[in-house]
DNA sequence: ATGAAAGCGCTAACAT
DNA sequence: ATGTTAGCGCTTTCAT
């Protein structure tokens, strides 16, 4: 049952390193024998078998994609990507899913290196950082995604977030706000501690305006409900007149609070919103929010040419690194204040 | 700098034959010389090459998952529970996403049977079902996920859609309400058709109900809130007391038409909501909305199961079709209506 | 309990 | 332009 080059040579009337030519390099082969072994192989229903391929090779088509959450929208986006300019370069994705577990990154590693695959793309979890050395040093190219700006030693694409938090705020102020709000928390994920930094930075540089943290212990819709519960009366005191969150969700928790039951203040009118990642539902939210969008699709397109230029790259140069600006999105949410601005103009 | 069997038998002074015992045999070596040879394994850091392995035994321990939208929290979620449960057999998962698109679930399933995987999960884009018929031909197991109910030749997994559009319906018929309105479209997808047919059946089956369909262009935010804005006046009137969303992107877009600007009515005091799918935003909705829930991950391991038995199911015995009935997520926006309660007992 | 050896399907080097 | 052939790294008889 199993059909292999060798029935296909014979159906063909010719030898099976003949079949391979015409598989891997057909222009050294005579036309007409092509179109006889192509023949034979639809007749018989051959498909090469990748992992005998793969092992005479000794390389792999396939390289492997290890993201922190497939539930994310972010990283969905980035395997877009990914798989987009890896078609292009005739490879295969292994999409695969750590969940932010560290025993689940571990084990995926652990299939790929087996696997031989071509290169690894991923958001390490955190912790081991040796384990991707030792990949390395084993021969399989690396690039780290979203995160690994700072690891000299491998190759990694990533998003300035300090740099997109600093242009949230400068468009508060741009755009007449000057008494600011920065909601988001934990600190200790580096993507919020980075934005934040990004934000009083720019509140900083411009001076005679001011940031206030508002922690929240995650990064949930809830959490930016509570908070902006809270903001409602400084809001309406004139204490507050412009909100950057952390992330999308928290904004539009924010957002919910602002607008509705008792006390509800006005958007933008009376406080400005600008949110972080630029997730679908910022757009549709009601009214539609200010966010900081990442090149998602060329995150992920970008890791694959880094990862190309890891497999030939001289061992003496060191890795390349990619950081994105990201960019900002103006809804309604933040629309120029016209209030504020002749407020600044007046003042 | 590859190291392979032959160097770890080298270095542990026993036989090639040995160490891929010990890899795959242990009992059958002697606990010293297993000793020996894991530590030969450690201090060369030999890694087995899955492409000889699969090669030499002609099967492979990865199977398969082809999904239709990689963002869609169902088939993550899903992608959860095939993960678990083939982790538990030793299997490893290469996930993939069709996008809805036939050529590019034409070219992923190529790459399965060139990788020679041990079966395929999908969820069909459609039309292609033949190649499908012609894997399991080339004797690579195929199980259908979330369709197929009606294919007989495969082995599938799937949701009762008739009877979760029945489930809203009933539900919103005990808790009082009779007339109502099915959001959804367009109605040539399957699961639209199917929910409101049986959205229907229960309607018919009580009597002194109705049932009005309100069609949309696509399953969105957006197509819910303008039939949403339409549905405000009938809502007014007494016309309307409950409304079935076809999923739960129309149901957050009804919610939120209904609930503000002019004219906003009340939930679920003037009409009730019952969305489909029970994504995250449905339960952090301004009013929270009740849903028809899927028992995803549940849908994955299943599916891992089918594909074990269809390994070695006899071809005599039809392939086995597995059906589950969606659940009921209770929620205040369908919370029991006093005021129609009293009206039905009094009536 | 262990060793020797054949061969999975393919590619690439070499020969013709 | 095509044929011949040696392995890639591993598993699995079959001996011992």
């Amino acid at each position: 049952m199993p059909v292999s080059v060798r029935e296909v040579a014979a159906r063909a009337g010719v030898s099976v390193g003949t079949v391979s030519n015409v598989l891997n390099r057909r222009d050294q082969v005579k036309p007409s024998t092509v179109e006889r072994v192509e023949e034979a192989i639809a007749e018989l229903g051959y498909v090469p078998n990748d992992a005998a391929r793969q092992l005479r090779a000794g390389r792999s088509r396939t390289l492997a994609l290890l993201v922190l959450d497939i539930g994310n929208p972010f990283f969905t986006d980035v395997a877009r990507g990914v798989e987009a300019r890896a078609a292009e370069s005739g490879l295969t994705v292994l999409l695969a899913n750590s969940d932010e577990s560290d025993e689940r990154e571990a084990s995926h590693l652990d299939v790929f290196e087996r696997q031989r695959v071509a290169g690894i793309l991923v958001s390490p979890v955190g912790g081991d950082i040796a384990r991707l050395e030792e990949l390395q040093r084993h021969g399989i190219p690396v690039v780290l995604v979203d995160r690994g700006a700072d690891q000299p030693g491998f190759a990694s694409v990533s998003v300035d977030d300090v740099a997109g938090g600093a242009a949230a705020v400068s468009h508060l102020l741009e755009t007449g706000r000057t008494r600011l709000a920065f909601v988001g928390g934990p600190l200790r994920i580096g993507q919020v501690s980075d934005r934040f930094e990004g934000a009083s930075q720019a509140v900083a540089e411009r001076g005679g305006a001011t940031l206030q943290l508002f922690p929240t212990t995650e990064m949930s819709l809830e959490e930016g409900q509570r908070v902006g519960l809270g903001l409602k009366a400084m809001v309406e005191d004139g204490q507050i007149d412009g909100v950057v969150a952390a992330n999308d969700l928290l904004a539009i928790g924010v957002e919910r609070a602002l607008l509705f039951g008792e006390n509800a203040v006005h958007m933008p009118e009376q406080v400005a919103l600008v949110g972080y990642d630029d997730i679908s539902f910022a757009s549709s939210a009601v009214v539609p929010i200010s966010s900081i969008r990442q090149p998602r699709e060329m995150i992920g397109a970008t890791a694959v040419d880094l990862l190309l230029e890891e497999q030939t790259r001289d061992p003496k140069t060191p890795p390349r690194k990619v950081v994105f600006a990201p960019d900002l999105v103006v809804r309604a949410s933040s629309a120029p204040n016209d209030r504020g601005a002749v407020g600044v103009e007046t003042a």
